[in-house]
DNA sequence: CGAGCCGATCAATCATAGCA
DNA sequence: GTGCTATGATTGATCGGCTC
């Protein structure tokens, strides 16, 4: 692989019209999902959005149900049976929670309208 | 690979694009505060009302707007100067104002 | 000091809308 | 109809801040 970042400088323009800010210039560290994704590689980082696959969602949403928070024990015991990092549920939990709530916050007022009508 | 998708059951399937009008608005917001386009809860529930969106749609369309703007800032050029030109303000960093509409943020 | 959580965001991708 | 781009939504994972 090989990034290289060099063109534009923040330095002055012209005019009008954008320089680059740091918002832009932001970038995240790739994954460490170390893997367990596929088994199998080297083992180097993963570099990519692990994809969950079906069983794997429907196992983790069904204990959800049961429990919004793991305990340590529980989390071991996911990870394993699914094939999975304990980072990896740990962190499908805490998105769920928020996706949870993001949804009660939008059932209670969701005054459908806008864009257009066919 | 084969991975059959679930594609039956995303609520991402029937999408309506927005109104010019509010993607105007978002569009406004955006490249006037381009020097730190992130709003606050208060100015996304702003927008939204004024939209006529709901504020995880602001959300969405300001984190769309960041991502596809810096990864080809040329393409956007036009529409930036267009919006830029329209407003005067611009906040060049966050800091408290004292404005009477919208204020950006740090509470 | 470190682990887990929250809230916000990123970044890649999906699926459709919209236009030539 | 076909083909490509624009765009809203979804989501695994990261970042900074806070609690314990």
């Amino acid at each position: 692989a090989a990034h290289l970042e060099a063109c534009c400088s923040p330095l002055s323009e012209g005019a009008s019209s954008a320089q680059t800010f740091d918002w832009m210039k932001v970038k995240r560290n790739p994954p460490k999902t170390g893997r367990s994704g596929e088994y199998g590689y080297g083992g180097q980082p993963n570099t990519v959005r692990t994809n969950f696959t079906t069983k794997q969602l429907t196992e983790l949403e069904k204990e959800f149900h049961f429990n919004k928070y793991l305990t340590r024990a529980r989390r071991v015991e996911i990870a394993a049976a699914l094939q999975l990092n304990e980072t990896q549920v740990k962190i499908w939990f805490q998105n769920r929670r928020m996706k949870q709530k993001k949804r009660e916050k939008e059932g209670l007022l969701p005054a459908k309208a806008s864009s257009s009508d066919p | 690979v084969m991975i059959l998708r679930s594609r039956f059951l995303d609520a991402r399937r029937k999408r309506r694009n927005f109104n010019k009008q509010a993607t105007e608005i978002l569009n406004e917001y955006f490249y006037s505060h381009l020097s730190n386009p992130y709003p606050s809860e208060e100015a996304k529930e702003e927008l939204g009302k004024k939209c006529a969106i709901t504020v995880a749609q602001v959300s969405n369309w300001f984190g769309n707007k960041r991502i596809r703007y810096k990864k080809n800032i040329g393409k956007f050029q036009e529409e930036a100067n267009m919006y830029a030109a329209r407003t005067a303000v611009n906040a060049t960093n966050a800091s408290s104002h004292g404005s009477q509409a919208n204020s950006p943020s740090t509470p």
